[in-house]
RNA sequence: GCGGCCGUGGUCUAGUCCGGUCUAGGAUAGAAGCUUCCCAAGCUUCGGAUCCCGGGUUCAAAUCCCGGCGGCCGCACCA
């Protein structure tokens, strides 16, 4: 048995997490969180939070938007295209292919072959003879890879939506106009905590790797042309481990450990900003409880990347069972997402930089003719000089260098326009932010506060979980049911629970089976009320972690406390 | 998706090969009470399993057969 079936195991016994729709059969990839694992959970996310959004207030700002959005957004960023595989294999050679690709290659352009269904596609490799290209053995039926849910909005079928695999469309789509309403400043992030859902073909490996999960994803964007990051000396010294895209290549297997100046130094990252979450994120899952040399960062190689990164950092973690896993990944995603909503939406994403000084530029103007315009249009002429003011001047100047050209229905002819250079004073220009993105899965960092907390002692099991994440913080024990000492623990667990505090009241069964049983949801601390406590005032606080104890008077209980949560 | 192994109270497990003695045993956890009073002590009592689901074979199925679902391992997949 090794730790993750024990995991497994406490976590269904002390109500962590469990298989979802277990009364019905469960259903892989997807995954309940109990009483404790949803605390557990939620202080995940706080601490996270806290980490990057509050402590970047300012810089960085929280927002909510919809698990649905239509068809066109997941069109726009690429994942209706880049999440649908259409795979066929060779029952010869086992080779596998996009279908649609080995179509295209053996029969050429196919109409309408991208809105195809399976059966379709089936039927013309069938047809038309399509056959495996390397070794011409016959193919299998088509297997859909398509890890975008689909569902339709309201009663129309036509209406296609899906369910976001990634935070970021939301934080994307909504990016121009709360760049607007927070004062037009780059650099400015966005952050989300939500749910996703991604098809996965066969999702194993637990709370590890699920079809729904929340994700913590942050969509830094930046001026290109000023890509420093202005916090960098915060987190300068951080060492981070890392295997490059030139390691891995090389099969190299130990990353190298170099602080944060000199992996940018050398060039191994390509964005400050990109490094600087980079930082957060290895302080972010130390806190976690994971030792710095049970992670590292791998640089994914292009094929290996997202379509829309120009750079990826992988996060992992070591895991007994499970070896090396993703915790989160850092993608350099320049103005891809951007750009494509650009186009797809006709919405202006664009930000304006001010030069430092206006510059004087040399521009194209386009004088109408009017007496030309009017001699052939009469009354209309207005109706044409609005369409030729209305027009691309560079672009107006170049159709008709060559012939008439009709727009909007009106036919300009050449002679109509007269175009002239001018000196313009441009005070700056637009373009498009590119994104640093850090992203995290809630749900196996969930996991894996609990695999580094899980340990054992004496036969029973002890959760050290930070205190800073443990589902509850204290609990409160009477020594004994009688002589008034239960009453008084009561009253101490009332007033810490109005304090703010999650704190637990147990007074069942022996002392020592209390103390276990907090220990195995990872309470850090318990208080027992005893005789003594009925002289004096004063109370014992038990360490979960050494098993030691302490007197403290009740008076202080709450600055104890407070002391105690505070610097963890 | 393919192949192997597996699925019994909340948890762990005996029983499955070789059908009946299993109206399913044990341990642990839980609840109530007594007792003890600082690390899962003891005693009493209680609740909790249509033996993963569906079908089949049989006088008789936890046990044999088929299908499904789920889990683990290997291969494939993993924007």
């Amino acid at each position: 048995m090794d730790k993750y079936d024990k995991i497994v195991e406490l976590g269904r016994r002390r109500g962590f997490f469990w298989p979802s729709s277990e009364i019905y059969g469960g259903v892989a990839g997807f995954l309940d969180f109990g009483p404790m694992g949803a605390m557990l959970k939620r202080n995940i996310e706080r601490r996270w939070r806290e980490v990057f959004i509050h402590r970047h207030h300012g810089l960085v700002y929280e927002i909510e938007t919809p698990v649905i959005m239509p068809a066109k957004v997941f069109e726009a960023s690429g994942h209706v295209e880049n999440f649908t595989d259409v795979i066929v294999e060779c029952m010869q050679c086992h080779k596998r292919f996009r279908a649609d690709h080995l179509i295209l290659e053996q029969i050429g352009d196919v109409q309408g072959i991208e809105g195809m269904t399976t059966e379709e596609l089936d039927a013309l490799i069938l047809e038309r003879g399509v056959r495996c290209s390397e070794c011409q053995g016959q193919l299998s039926k088509i297997s859909k890879f398509n890890l975008l849910f689909r569902t339709n909005i309201g009663p129309y079928s036509e209406n296609v939506a899906y369910l976001r695999p990634e935070a970021a469309q939301g934080m994307f789509v909504n990016f121009k106009g709360i760049f607007n309403s927070m004062r037009e400043r780059l650099p400015m992030g966005l952050a989300q905590i939500g749910k996703v859902a991604r098809n996965e073909i066969s999702p194993r490996q637990g709370p590890i790797r699920l079809r729904e999960f929340t994700i913590m994803e942050v969509e830094f964007f930046f001026d290109p042309r000023s890509p420093e990051c202005t916090i960098i000396d915060d987190v300068a010294d951080v060492k981070l481990r890392l295997l490059t895209e030139e390691m891995v290549k090389s099969k190299a297997l130990e990353p190298v450990q170099v602080s944060v100046s000199e992996a940018l130094k050398e060039g191994y990252i390509k964005t400050e900003w990109l490094a600087y979450f980079m930082a957060l994120s290895t302080k972010f899952i130390s806190e976690l409880g994971a030792p710095v040399e049970s992670q590292m960062f791998i640089g994914k190689p292009p094929e290996e990347r997202a379509h829309y990164s120009a750079q990826t950092f992988d996060q992992l973690v070591k895991l007994e069972r499970w070896g090396w896993v993703e915790v989160s990944g850092h993608a350099y995603r320049t103005d891809y997402d951007l750009s494509r909503h650009m186009q797809y939406s006709g919405q202006d994403m664009s930000v304006f930089r001010k030069f430092d000084a206006p510059r004087k530029v040399k521009v194209f103007a386009a004088k109408p003719k009017v007496d030309a315009i009017s001699a052939d249009h009469g009354k209309n002429t207005g109706k044409v000089l609005s369409v030729i003011k209305g027009a691309d001047v560079s672009m107006l100047r170049s159709k008709l260098s060559s012939g008439p050209v009709e727009i909007e229905g009106v036919l300009i002819k050449p002679e109509y326009v007269e175009f002239y250079e001018k000196e313009e004073a441009q005070t700056g220009e637009r373009f498009i932010p590119h994104v640093a993105e850090p992203s995290f899965g809630a749900d196996r960092l969930t996991y894996l506060a609990l695999e580094c907390a899980y340990s054992e002692r004496e036969d029973r099991v002890v959760l050290r979980l930070p205190p800073s994440i443990a589902p509850v913080s204290v609990s409160v024990f009477p020594l004994v049911n009688r002589d008034g000492i239960r009453e008084k623990a009561y009253c101490i667990y009332r007033d810490l629970k109005d304090a703010g505090l999650i704190a637990e009241f147990d007074d069942s069964g022996s002392i020592g089976r209390r103390y276990a049983r907090a220990d195995e949801i990872g309470c850090p601390l318990a208080i027992t009320v005893d005789y003594e406590s009925l002289q004096n005032d004063t109370v014992t606080i038990r360490h979960r972690d050494t098993w030691e104890q302490q007197r403290v008077p009740i008076g202080e209980l709450k600055g104890f406390l407070k002391g105690f949560f505070s610097m963890r």
